[in-house]
DNA sequence: AGAATTAATGAACAACGTTCAATATTGGAG
DNA sequence: CTCCAATATTGAACGTTGTTCATTAATTCT
């Protein structure tokens, strides 16, 4: 009972002084000693409860996940019309990853470039956030069944996701927030009339 | 003369082994000593030339870069109306990323994850691909000013941009490529829809 | 042709993730 | 409580990595 409790800790502090660093220095500079100086073990204590770094690194973009998830819940809370709610959630979205760039950078792109495969339980993760766009989309189009309806959310949410990744990526012919906001705005109420309008 | 042009022949050597590399490998799996072993020079060689790999990468990217601005310049001759030739160069777009998954990676991921700023140069052949966005929507919306065209060719590239990222993100819950056609010629449509609409 | 300038070389270096024989800790049996 | 088998932790050592720089080779100019 003490064996797996301890072990549980010491995998929770290395994730979170994994998730820690990743926020401060990005993925690109976290360093498997600077992780267990951090939590005051050895560093080959990492692979007695990972595999490699990079479960490790996918633990951490889980927490990421969660964060994001968590507000993008509340972000729909005080805002009328499903219409206004896909709105706020995209700029809510956009307001994350400038606010935690290297999180964001980590959750999406950490994955691609290491091309190795997420685990299932991490894609499920990602699902996850597609809902939060399906329950307005619902809304607006209720005769969308349950398949295709989810299908576009995520088609809805990896539009937006793609204007945001783009405008941090050209940090220096930067769009300002301001015209980056009224794009999102703009793509998003366009799509919304141009779906009823072609339904 | 005859100084700069062999400066010149092991440049573009170096590219071109870069190239060939990240097309099979991966830029994750890029290695300085086996560029200089394709090119048939020394190690040390590389940093005579360029500051650094990532100098190197930018290079090859840039590549990469021209390939595809070539291809998709190609995708719209063939198709009449705007409309049509805006969906023809997002299906293209995804069959470029589809065909080079690995250049196309190392081309939108790789200045992100390093967090090293690209070159100007760099960013300005990112801008080009806009264009071919550009031509089309001025059809379609000829009284938008040139810079709120600009705007909206980024964001509707991004847009797609950001579809077709997400769908090799998760290449194992993947979405058929017809369902992922289908929503790329979806979302454009409408997006068209709506902006008139809103017009 | 020879000196002076420039380019190319590759052994050496520091830093990285990962391993594994050695050590310390633990939990239950006597 | 004591001791031992089983398990957990350790950190020095290993193989690779990108990068450097004294040394060597090549080129240009006088």
């Amino acid at each position: 009972m003490k064996r797996e409790e301890k072990r549980k800790n010491l995998k929770d502090g290395l994730i979170a002084a994994a998730y820690r660093q990743i926020e401060q220095n990005g993925v690109a500079n976290l360093r498997a000693r600077e992780i267990t100086t951090e939590v005051g073990c050895a560093l080959g204590t990492i692979y007695t409860v990972f595999s490699d770094l990079n479960e490790l690194i996918f633990h951490a973009n889980g927490r990421t996940i969660e964060v994001l998830s968590a507000e993008m819940a509340v972000k729909t809370d005080n805002v009328e019309g499903a219409e206004q709610k896909l709105v706020a959630l995209a700029i809510g979205y956009q307001a994350f990853a400038r606010a935690h760039p290297n999180l964001w950078l980590s959750l999406f792109e950490h994955g691609m470039i290491t091309q190795a495969d997420p685990p299932q339980w991490h894609l499920e993760q990602h699902v996850a956030i597609f809902n939060h766009i399906a329950d307005p989309l619902a809304e607006l189009f209720p005769s969308l069944e349950e398949k295709e309806l989810l299908l576009r959310a995520r088609t809805l949410f990896s539009a937006v996701h793609g204007v945001v990744s783009m405008s941090l990526q050209e940090r220096f012919v930067a769009v300002p927030l301001l015209e980056l906001e009224r794009q999102l705005e703009l793509m998003i109420e366009a799509t919304l009339v141009g779906m009823k309008e072609l339904a």
